[in-house]
DNA sequence: CATGAATGAGCATTCATTCAT
DNA sequence: AATGAATGAATGCTCATTCAT
């Protein structure tokens, strides 16, 4: 026979009694906070309400109050998180450098960006598990990222101008390449480094790996 | 007194009757299948075992016979996934060409299997989501994909010595390379497609895909 | 198409609705009685989760938030039981009374306490059952029953110092042939009685036999 | 995320074919004791067949084929254990005694066999607690009980007439008394020791018992 | 006499969600 | 704006038992 596993919740509360914000904007953040964490630890079915709840400052009930369910709350997640991609990317000034040096900082921004944000990364993995269900609906994500390929597409302009990138190249078709090299890091990083035991994530690794995926893009990029 | 009742209408049942098989080998593959379906549709948490059961063609009670749980069954799954690449992989004989055509046909390989069977895909990216907790306990598929690295090895090496490809070529490295561009087009199909409204799935798109790719790396191993 | 359909005609539920009580007191109380009879008859195993919440007001929900588990609930209940026994025993005053009297008014009440409560006869033979494993856990029950001893501790000291009681008397082995002479009576009667055909329960049979176990008792004690 | 708990059951049997016995007696033997520990350990409810099965030298179809169910397979046991009380008990020739050793002697074996049998008593409590609802239905066991009480009826005639003791004594209500005094230390042995913090199972602490048992009865009996 | 495969009914537990205040 | 109490519908899993050979 087994002992019992777990406490018994028994009647006294464990909370002081969350003390009543009332601050929604912080109270949303908050949540918005917890929320993005466990989504992109356990995805969306693995994700529990209540866990979320408990690491917030505030109450179950306020979760549906402000995002009505956990859709709700798994959609703001996500908007939240490519929101925050986009609008660090615009600010990268990739117009100021000449065409080899912006690919270069460009698949670097890529590749950095993503390591240093794994929720980002799992959560689109997570979302692509759900096969899309979510961005589906979502026509700000949809137009946030509209301009994101314009970068690049700016980027293999001027290199063809300049003579220094070849004619055929695809702006959707390179953006997928430097995004495949650099996701694969972050989002197979499990896997990979179980199977071919080595450690992905030593400052030397990483700088070496990003070193490569920069010159395998611009190698392709070249004439 | 009541009425004697008449005999009681027997209703057809919707299953026409499980007809035991009392093959365990049949079954154990049978429900194996249908697992693999579910767990890479919805993922571990997502799949319902109760699901697995009902298109399967015994109960629910023989997967906890054969398999244990929803872990043991999952772990089942995806050793035989892993399983499956890999015997193929072995069996394209790439030694018999020359380095470059070697590597040309290992990533167009790798690029087509993968695009061939999503359920591989997800099932990885799926574990990679839970932490590769589940591969870290199969000993099986560690084991298992030791030798898919010789395999670039050796085309390297052969490159090299060939004068085809550079010195600092790291196996390991480029394995990732090949896996990352291969794997993103599947795995990240959704999101990409939504956000770019590219089609990835018409044949002359998949076509061109695979060319950049086998190109790209194949510009990063030459000299 | 199909004709309008009738409004779904409403079949009354079986359960009058459950009322929610939002008294949580009332709730756990209300639960924690059905569960105790359940646990007594049925024992830790036998009894079902499903009954229990049956016969309570509220749902089988409610015991999970309440207890967090069937081994949670068991305990409280196992609880529950001593703190009625010990905090009765102490009403008794006992003090007040020459040492013999004492004695004889100890005895009678625990034979007449477990004859009157049989499920707090059978909830200790159950945990017996279960190697003590919840009782173990429960630093309540174990604290509460300390004083237990002292009872008859300081009955045995008067009696000595009185010059009425054998000095060398043990309180523990002594409380514990009150326990055992007690308990026997109501734990083992199903197959006492049926062996022996014998009616334990009959108002004669009863006094009878509580006159002999105060009389084995005090016989026992005396010089 | 959990760790998965149980190991999968595999297709390959664990066991090396159970070899069969051909020997009914040897294997129902082999069931009855297996069986014996497994109820007594957990109780009628808490005791799993297939645990059962596990720890014997066949198979858990065997089970039913020699005892149908589960039911009648705890009847069995329960049956054999009664048994072996008895067979024993006549063999202690306790009319060659004077009437107080008699006695003494048999409350003596009473508490040792019950403190060596704890199988036995945990048996009888656990029936107990199924309300002799299986005890019922045996009439092996009733008719084997009956001469039990002749026992004590002799010795307690023998004594009368010898004027050692009263001549009150009721042969049935002794006889209780006497197993419950037995009974307790091991039935209750768990709640007891914990509660009380005294260790029941030295060689010293039993040996006082049994005296002081001995001594009550002895007290209770004489003039 | 013996067995591996198979099973229906039930069991403890969890989940996202809503009610009453 | 905020909340503790409450819940129906699953969800993974187990149990004693039987079938086909």
């Amino acid at each position: 026979m087994q002992a019992p596993a777990k406490p018994p919740r028994r009647v006294a509360p464990l909370k002081p009694a969350p003390s009543r914000t009332n601050d929604p904007e912080r109270t949303t953040a908050d949540i918005l906070e917890v929320a993005t964490r466990e989504f992109a630890d356990k995805g969306f079915t693995g994700a529990r309400i209540d866990e979320i709840a408990e690491s917030t400052r505030t109450s179950k009930r306020m979760i549906y109050y402000y995002f009505g369910s956990k859709e709700g709350l798994y959609l703001a997640v996500l908007e939240a998180a490519y929101q925050r991609v986009r609008s660090i990317e615009t600010a990268l000034h990739l117009d100021d450098l000449p065409p080899e040096e912006a690919l270069e900082k460009l698949v670097a921004f890529t590749y950095d960006y993503q390591l240093a944000n794994p929720d980002f990364v799992r959560l689109v993995a997570n979302e692509n598990m759900l096969h899309g269900q979510f961005l589906a609906q979502s026509d700000v994500i949809q137009e946030l990222n509209a301009p994101a390929i314009k970068t690049v597409q700016d980027i293999c302009t001027r290199g063809v101008r300049a003579g220094v990138f070849r004619r055929d190249l695809d702006p959707v078709d390179l953006h997928m390449s430097i995004s495949a090299l650099s996701f694969f890091n972050v989002a197979n990083r499990y896997t990979f480094s179980l199977i071919f035991k080595r450690g992905l994530d030593t400052p030397k690794a990483i700088a070496l790996r990003r070193d490569r995926i920069v010159e395998m893009v611009l190698r392709f990029a070249r004439k």
